[in-house]
DNA sequence: CTCAAGGGACTTTTT
DNA sequence: GTCCCTTGAG
């Protein structure tokens, strides 16, 4: 892939040649997994400039990730020989971001304004509700949220979403809607959704800018087109003109991102769209062996939802995919490392060709400790996102305070690092002060009639905040990020805070001299954006960095991540991991033909980021939520024609092979479980999913995944009954009599009259508690 | 006001 | 198993 042909036409086939040639109208490219497209992308923008003079300034290109981005510009600039100046590259939210910056008055917001992660957004939902009474135990603030979410991205507005609402949910959502987008108006700031939002309204109200743009973006170029929501397609679809130079690119089997409003349709119906529209498909695969494109052949067959290809194999013959069943996800995981371990002695691999893929992020657990154990090098994309971390946040929220003294999110968390003595009733009081005079919480806490009716400790710590970030807002306008950074954290006191966290202190403060050296290098890449100061520039990276942004290649280490994350990557060892009915594809999927789809597209982008090797694997027990499930190899492994793959089995899972578990039915609620091995630990027997009160689980998630006593017949010591008038010892509370017993499986809970009069009658959640019995 | 520990709820995927 | 919120003690 890295390789630079002598011409940069010179190698294509005939349809990459195609789209490549074309210049003039909008341009569908079905693009084929390991089809080359990112090779058309980049040489037909290379072409553009060179052969037809387009200048690099009328050229927008939309990427999928931060990282993707700057690959494009990378490989444009070695073709062309120098940087593109002024061309546009970038992810819907960075552009939407630039866009943002130069008209934000336009939208009530200055240049300034910060960017709201979910945390912040959900900070402020939070508050509104408690405002409005409004229980968060009743309505999840996250679910509004995502309500609130998935209105913007479908580009319905606060007013219109009042009148669609029917259902509880919705009317309340649509109290808390309006209030939403006012308060981050207020706070000069914006949620992610807001950054495609906010420009297409931008576009929509002003003709002439809008006039400005088309004339501007005269190409314009989208990646993973399959991926785009109503507000992207709005944006592109604005920018483009019904007859625009624009060109997507995408694969209808590969779109996974359904449940962030991501709609398929805009691929399947870009000729409708855009009438004049050319298509050119790509299926010729450049990436996989014959072996893995038969089986991601045969996968996604079942699909209905689909435009229809074929890819077509150009790479000679290799191995047969390997399915292979373990014991549980622990197997899984030592069976993958020593699968490993083996081609590593043949040399067949290094730790950086190889991927575990999963499904959900918290089986990466697994994985993580077989590699430690081995004292393996490995890089986690995704889980836990650099910026996400408590100090980084902390500091950031200083940041963020001091390029815009209006985020009130900004300052409620930076108010509380170091603990200042001031506690919520005290903030309360300031943020009740600050919204009746219509002002932020900074400059409230920086005016002392404001502060009457305050502790005098709190009005001083407050006035002494409020000094410090002036300060440092001062020194920011001449200094570099990193000065200020430094700065700041001197003033805080923040390494000895940490210091004084003991080891994970030690970690953080890794974290945190990272943070500094990678503002300081921030300076340097500054690419000629307008009117941004370089702080501003710093956080608005920082917020819309990816998971997936910060993945190194040449590092050498095995790279673990979700099947989302691996979108686009390529690794000649893939491990898909997991696959479980109920896990992969999820319980939830049954009941949506749709999302049983974009399951399956999901499977199919897991296997063919394979270039040579593919194990499939699943396990026959798991952990999920502290509950051990049984479960059956996945529905998509079986539908699989078993002449395409190699069949194996771990060597634990052949000699404890289980008898099949139905799971089930007929528990008494009172009955307990038998004990998990010699620890003499109880542990409740797993009974029957919860009961159908339990609005959650409807009934439905059940009835996949069946539940499993822990632990084996052959192993079980002997049964324990826990009734009423029991004996048993609690770590803390020592020994009692269980006087009742209520509910059953994972809510069974007991009534405990502990023999210590100081601690009387407690209720414990038997799962939780860990009881044992009087006597070892 | 702050901290620690208990108790409850929850888990899909992410810009 | 883990995160978050509440509660109770200092």
């Amino acid at each position: 892939m890295t390789d630079i042909p002598v011409s940069p036409l010179a190698g294509l086939n005939r349809d990459q040649y195609a789209a490549v040639m074309h210049t003039h109208g909008p341009l569908l490219v079905l693009a084929g997994a390991g089809s080359g497209k990112t090779r058309v992308l980049t040489t037909r923008i290379a072409r553009l400039i060179e052969a037809e003079n387009v200048p690099p300034h009328q050229i927008l290109a939309v990427t999928f990730t931060n990282k993707a981005a700057g690959e494009m510009r990378d490989r444009i600039g070695r073709l062309i020989g120098g940087t593109p100046q002024g061309m546009w590259v970038g992810t819907f939210h960075a552009i939407g971001a630039r866009l943002l910056r130069r008209d934000a008055d336009r939208v009530g917001r200055t240049s300034q304004f910060t960017i709201y992660d979910e945390d912040d957004a959900l900070g402020v939902i939070k508050r509104l509700m408690e405002g409005l009474r409004i229980s968060p135990k009743e309505w999840a603030p996250k679910a509004v949220l995502g309500q609130i979410s998935d209105a913007k991205n479908a580009l319905v507005t606060p007013t219109e979403y009042a009148r669609l609402a029917r259902d509880p949910l919705s009317q309340v959502v649509a109290k808390l809607y309006p209030l939403y987008d006012d308060t981050l108006r207020a706070q000069n700031a914006v949620g992610f959704d807001d950054l495609l939002t906010l420009p297409v309204q931008l576009l929509q109200e002003n003709a002439a800018l809008l006039e400005g743009y088309r004339h501007r973006f005269a190409f314009i170029l989208v990646d993973e087109y399959q991926d785009t929501n109503k507000a992207q397609y709005q944006l592109i679809s604005l920018l483009a003109g019904s007859e625009g130079n624009v060109m997507v690119v995408g694969d209808d089997d590969q779109s996974i991102y359904g449940w962030r409003g991501a709609d398929i349709r805009n691929i399947l119906d870009f000729e409708r769209e855009f009438t004049s529209a050319t298509v050119v498909r790509l299926e010729e695969n450049y990436r996989s062996t014959p072996e893995i494109l038969a089986l991601a052949n045969a996968a996604i067959t079942p699909n209905k939802e689909r435009r229809g290809k074929t890819l077509r194999a150009t790479r000679p013959s290799g191995v047969r995919p390997r399915r292979v069943r373990c014991l549980d996800e622990r197997d899984e995981a030592e069976y993958i490392a020593e699968d490993i371990a083996d081609r590593r002695a043949r040399r067949t691999v290094d730790l950086k060709q190889v991927a575990i893929l999963y499904r959900t992020n918290s089986q990466s657990r697994a994985f993580e400790d077989a590699m430690r154990k081995r004292g393996w090098p490995y890089r986690l994309i995704g889980a836990v996102r650099f910026y996400d971390r408590r100090e980084i946040r902390d500091l950031m929220s200083y940041l963020k305070l001091i390029a815009n003294p209006a985020d009130d999110e900004a300052f409620r968390r930076a108010i509380s690092v170091p603990r200042r003595g001031l506690g919520d009733t005290t903030i309360e009081l300031l943020a009740a002060q600050a919204s009746a005079a219509r002002i932020p919480l900074l400059q409230a806490a920086g005016t002392p009639v404001m502060l009457e009716g305050l502790r005098t400790a709190a009005r001083a710590a407050l006035a002494d905040f409020a000094a410090n970030l002036a300060a440092l807002r001062a020194m920011a306008t001449e200094s570099a990020v990193n000065e200020v950074l430094e700065a700041l954290i001197a003033r805080i006191g923040y390494i000895e805070l940490l210091r004084a966290e003991g080891q994970e202190g030690l970690d953080r403060i890794e974290n945190v001299r990272e943070l500094v050296s990678g503002a300081a290098e921030a300076l340097a890449d500054d690419d000629g954006e307008v009117g941004l100061t370089p702080l501003d520039r710093f956080l608005q990276k920082a917020m819309l960095v990816a998971g997936a942004d910060a993945l190194d290649p040449t590092a050498d280490a095995i790279t673990m991540m979700t099947l989302h994350n691996a979108k686009g990557l390529e690794y000649p060892v893939v491990y898909l991991t997991g696959l479980e009915d109920g896990l992969f594809p999820l319980a939830r999927a049954y009941d949506d033909p749709a999302m049983l789809e974009e399951e399956r597209r999901l499977f199919y982008v897991g296997i063919t980021r394979a270039e040579s090797v593919l194990i499939l694997s699943h396990a026959e027990t798991r952990r999920r939520n502290g509950e051990t499930m049984s479960s059956r190899a996945s529905s998509f492994l079986e539908a699989l024609p078993p002449d395409l793959v190699e069949v194996a089995i771990t060597p634990r899972a052949r000699s404890q092979g289980r008898s099949s578990y139905g799971g089930g039915g007929g528990d008494d609620g009172a009955a307990w479980g038998r004990s998990g091995g010699q620890g003499g630990r109880w542990t409740p027997r797993e009974a029957k999913p919860a009961p159908i009160s339990d609005a959650q689980f409807g009934g439905i998630t059940s009835s996949r995944y069946s539940a499993k006593p822990t632990g084996f017949d052959d192993v079980q010591p002997e049964a324990v009954q826990v009734l009423a008038g029991a004996r048993v010892r609690h770590r803390k509370f020592g020994v009692g009599t269980v006087a009742e017993v209520t509910g059953s499986g994972r809510d069974m809970k007991v009534r405990i009259d502990f023999d210590d009069e100081q601690i009387g009658r407690k209720t414990l959640v038997v799962a939780q508690a860990n009881l044992e019995p009087e006597h070892e």
